[in-house]
DNA sequence: ACAATATGCAAGCATTTACTTGCATGTCAA
DNA sequence: TTGACATGCAAGTAAATGCTTGCATATTGT
């Protein structure tokens, strides 16, 4: 597949850009009000628009957040899929046995649902 | 409470933690067999030996691994529940409000049951 | 058309991180 | 008790990270 062009995978994007508490910030932000501009997003928030739009961009990487152009404004929206992801493979995965059974039942019934 | 005393948060030691692929790999390779000394976790791991102690070092900071001595020996033990602060803090938080409810039901369901 | 607005791009710098080498300490076993 | 083994501690280095400043580009509204 595509994997053979990647260097780092995607759980090292996911945790990196999960890893630094100002991009934390920025998806609970974004968490509060979807869909906001660079600019919206640079306010309350103690850095350089630079500083954000970097961010930003390790967000995008990872693929927490999706970006939409609107004339000369960019409009930022989290995406909460890769954070599921990490549930499986780094939660579920290390959940104790006895509590499997719960979830994986709670798994389908949200398949069944979706 | 101790909060005072950290000038890191939990969430960030553990998530940088996690954010480093020779960490993860030691996760996993104690999930596949706990209790294991450092020596033996430094065995099939393409680092020498202080730097494997210096990964274990972080993870037992973001106390996602616990340590037993056995006389000359260090014995490592995976701790899954800092990973269960992440779900709960980190995707369920994140996920869609229809499947709230489901979720929220499990853990009632899971509390009742510890 | 032009000024204000929203953002991008690139270079520079300070700090942190990952990793190594070398030596010290403590424990076991013959 | 002494040598082998398991680990700790500290300093040094190369690379990555977080952040800034300065300038460029594109869009909007008057």
């Amino acid at each position: 597949m595509l994997a053979y062009c990647l260097q780092v995978s995607d759980a090292d994007l996911l945790f990196k850009a999960l890893a630094d508490p100002g991009r934390r910030k920025l998806l609970d932000r974004l968490h509060a009000h979807d869909g906001q501009t660079l600019g919206e997003l640079c306010q309350h928030l103690d850095m350089t628009r630079q500083g954000v739009t970097q961010h930003l961009a390790l967000l995008e990487a990872a693929n927490l957040v999706a970006v939409q152009w609107r004339g000369r404004e960019k409009l930022h929206f989290l995406n909460p899929v890769p954070m599921q992801e990490i549930y499986e493979r780094w939660v579920r995965k290390f959940e104790k046995p006895r509590l499997k059974a719960l979830h994986d039942l709670k798994r389908r019934l949200e398949d069944g649902d979706d």
